[in-house]
DNA sequence: TTAGAATTCAAACGTTTGTTTGAATTGATG
DNA sequence: CATCAATTCAAACAAACGTTTGAATTCTAA
């Protein structure tokens, strides 16, 4: 009826359901949000879910694929750039970490939206959904692989299972802190929903991280020092 | 018919109930564990958590609160103790780090069922359900009240957000560690689903948060040293 | 302008969800 | 043994779910 524009582009029918569903997925979780509430929301047909994506699931990887391709993208740049500045030799452990945290990050801290897919990102994580899980396997193939192997030529002397256990307690940290995890947000009064909040948490993040890396080794009975 | 018993005494049925559902919801989720799983597994009819618990949402706050309060009580308790040792002075940072963490941990090791709640636990904190939500900011009040407290008397020169920041990362280190997060499990080939992965992990992540926790802080302009 | 593909739409599909009901059964107490 | 409360049970409830359908509409090209 309008004389301007009476209905949506098909691609931006597409990109507008990605949006809102990225939104409540954040807010409520995959489970807890209906394709009603996405179509609503969105201003679409109930139908142009499954028109455009296939099903919900599919809909679910979509919405993740979106940022989360770039995002291991550049972290394999940023590791390509650092091993070639290296020219050769091992990269500096600090040096790997930065590259791989930062760009995850900076997308936190360059946008609202690329603060709530991160936080949707963290939530990912813990779904216990095998079609989840196997998205998440595929998706982080590659660029675990490539860090994990740059780890182990920075830290020649460090068993590779002890390098596997720190990438994982990093990962965990991480993603726990841009999930801003609600609960723990109100219990600490850290406020991770502010705008600036990333900017500001970033640095204290990469220094924790560090630290934790660089940490003495327990020895074989398990004693710290 | 049995001629030794033909039903199930009332606790035990409510035990049961316990049982299954933290297994189902630490396997599937909150949301996509329905009551006929849990009653069918169970072996009790269909009405009985409504009988017993009243509705879902209450089920699922008594299982979480089944371990989760002697657990938070006994992290007060080795609050306590330690304070009590230190006599007056400030406990060490890694006095009480190491009260904080070691029970979940000395949970998760002791049991199947101490490994499996607290993978629940862990992922039970990234639930956006504000049910939930309130759930665990009333349970943990108190005890992050005294260790926030506590930190802040070890390191009276740290401004408290920084103490706050660490403490966010390291609980989601812990809590992803523990909570398996099998996606990142599979990627890093960590397996924590084995028995006794929970010993082996312990000391490391120990060393790996009290590392982060003496890192250096981050200055100003963001630049860790 | 017209034919055909792409997209939108309202409506309904069959399942599954958590919960409730009222009768049947069990356990404890007198 | 009789009584009453506690518990179990099969059955049904309304509501919400993801998905499908076929017609209506819009867009694209010839």
């Amino acid at each position: 009826m309008d004389a301007r524009r009476t209905s949506l582009s098909a691609n931006e029918t597409r990109t507008r359901i990605l949006d809102v569903a990225q939104a409540l997925f954040a807010a409520h979780g995959f489970d807890a949000t209906s394709m009603r509430m996405i179509t609503g929301d969105a201003g679409v047909n109930l139908a142009a879910v499954n028109y455009h994506f296939g099903s919900k699931d599919a809909l679910v990887q979509e919405v993740l694929k979106r940022h989360l391709r770039p995002l291991n993208g550049s972290r394999i740049q940023a590791l390509d750039a650092a091993e070639a500045a290296a020219g050769g030799a091992p990269v500096k452990p600090s040096v790997i970490v930065e590259s791989f945290f930062s760009s995850p990050l900076e997308l936190a801290a360059g946008s609202d939206a690329g603060r709530e897919f991160m936080r949707l990102l963290g939530r990912t994580f813990t779904e216990p959904s095998p079609m989840i899980r196997d998205f998440l396997v595929t998706e982080y193939e590659e660029v675990i692989g490539r860090y994990r192997e740059a780890f182990c030529r920075a830290l020649p002397a460090v068993p590779v299972e002890e390098i596997l256990w720190r990438l994982h307690f990093m990962l965990g940290a991480m993603s726990h802190a841009v999930a801003g995890v609600d609960s723990l947000q109100v219990l600490t009064g850290v406020k991770v929903d502010e705008p600036d909040a990333m900017q500001r948490m970033a640095p204290r993040l990469m220094s924790f991280l560090l630290g934790g890396l660089r940490a003495p080794l327990p020895g074989p009975d398990g004693r710290i020092e």
